[in-house]
DNA sequence: ACTATCAAAATAATCGATTATCCGTCAAGG
DNA sequence: CCTTGACGGATAATCGATTATTTTGATAGT
């Protein structure tokens, strides 16, 4: 059995994603393990985008059989990341400034939907977990200097993001919500490697997540719509200076 | 055939989606004839919504071996018709009264953005297509007596409606908006077999296809949501009927 | 030179068998 | 009795080898 500790507090609303990474992994299938590498090595942007998956060398690198890496890959498929096609194979998807465009008017239209419809909806436990995700973040420093910091204050931030909407009783929404979020934060991975000066992420975040929980609906929404739009700008325009498109 | 649409881009204008038949299909590859096949028997209810998937049943009944199996599976996970857990297996996804709403909700604030997209961008070669895929789908007749005559019309609909949000030069949101066409329309498959005669479904095409093309944003929006919404209605009260839950 | 054609190499897809994991059952111990 | 843990059948995951497809590169014909 799978002790899913639904536990004490927390009727209606779900669990707090996973603080600390995953701690009962490393027992998970090999197709799981190389999802994840995968997913990490795309989005960190260490395979670069476009480029075409060879299945023979993949297999040496990974040092696995085709069946787990096959099915690995096939998760990405879902996840936006990889594009497939009959009989030729696997390739990372492409960026570009269209791609990055709708990502960013797809998350306007749909995190803001989200959004309203988890202060309409959403549990007290989901406010608690809203202000935590918030802590989280704003405690963690993003050092240019040290990768493994930008890891760690990207994947606070997703769940920041993430946990914001979580309230909203729509699991597919949820799902929508999840890839772009995952398709954006490539964007940022590769482009960004520090914040911006001209914008206080910190304190957007905190003005979106006070208006959260006190159910000021439109002031919340105008606030995500704007550090979302925001975003989109800064990655564009580092997008349009570095890229080569 | 479904238009599995991730493709790279799509500009503005599309080919119109398959008209005459299928030619480059017959040599496809073995998983992406069971993920058709598999996908039919999901949405026309063949297997049955939260039943288990045997591997080795299905081996056996679609007489092919494991790795092109689990292939087409994998495409279904990406339709959301197929849920997985690791070392657990396949399983049809569920239907429920919330899974249900939460589509027809989605679907109103998706695909009605979208149409407001498509008549602010699409040119005068969606239009067209809008007005064939009108003209196609109003010349059908569902004949209950006659389940190909069924499919052929779920298909024709299937189309009408992802041809209307075409013109939107978004490819993410019409992927999504042709996921929850596909868990939408295993609803109706299941719970109508024939349309529900208080309802003038062609009139209501009809209004909206014109609206669109005449760029009446508000009107064709307004009639496009209504539409969506009572189809919802429809396929709710069936299933508190009919449905066991 | 240019195109078309075919053979060989590279790559993807599939198979059958093997290994790992899960799940129900039943016996031993508390 | 109830709990706990070990056994065994059922099921899923993985592997290595085989088959099918695509791509490349060379050759011949116009």
């Amino acid at each position: 059995m799978v002790p899913h500790d639904d536990g004490a507090f927390a009727p209606t609303t779900e669990d707090a994603p996973s603080s600390s990474g995953f701690l009962d992994d490393g027992k998970n299938t090999i197709g799981s393990q190389l999802a994840s590498r995968l997913r990490e090595a795309i989005i960190s942007g260490e395979l670069q985008a476009g480029s075409k998956i060879n299945l023979d060398k993949a297999r040496k690198t990974f040092n696995v059989s085709l069946s787990p890496l096959r099915e690995g890959l096939a998760r990405l498929i879902s996840d936006g990341l990889v594009e497939f096609e009959d009989n030729r194979g696997y390739r990372v998807s492409s960026i570009s400034l269209a791609n990055l465009e709708e990502i960013t008017t797809l998350r306007e239209e749909f995190e803001v939907f989200a959004l309203r419809e988890s202060m309409r909806l959403g549990d007290v436990g989901w406010e608690g977990n809203v202000m935590r995700a918030l802590h989280r973040l704003n405690r963690t420093e993003r050092d240019a200097a040290r990768p493994e910091t930008l890891e760690r204050w990207e994947e606070l931030h997703r769940e920041f993001h993430l946990t914001l909407i979580s309230g909203c009783g729509k699991p597919i929404l949820l799902h929508f919500c999840s890839l772009l979020l995952n398709l954006n934060d490539r964007y940022r991975r590769v482009f960004l490697t520090r914040t911006s000066g001209d914008r206080n992420v910190s304190q957007e975040h905190s003005e979106i997540a006070q208006g959260a929980v006190a159910r000021d609906l439109d002031y919340a929404c105008d606030m995500l719509r704007q550090h979302i739009h925001r975003t989109g700008t800064n990655l564009r325009n580092h997008l349009a200076t570095k890229g080569t498109l």
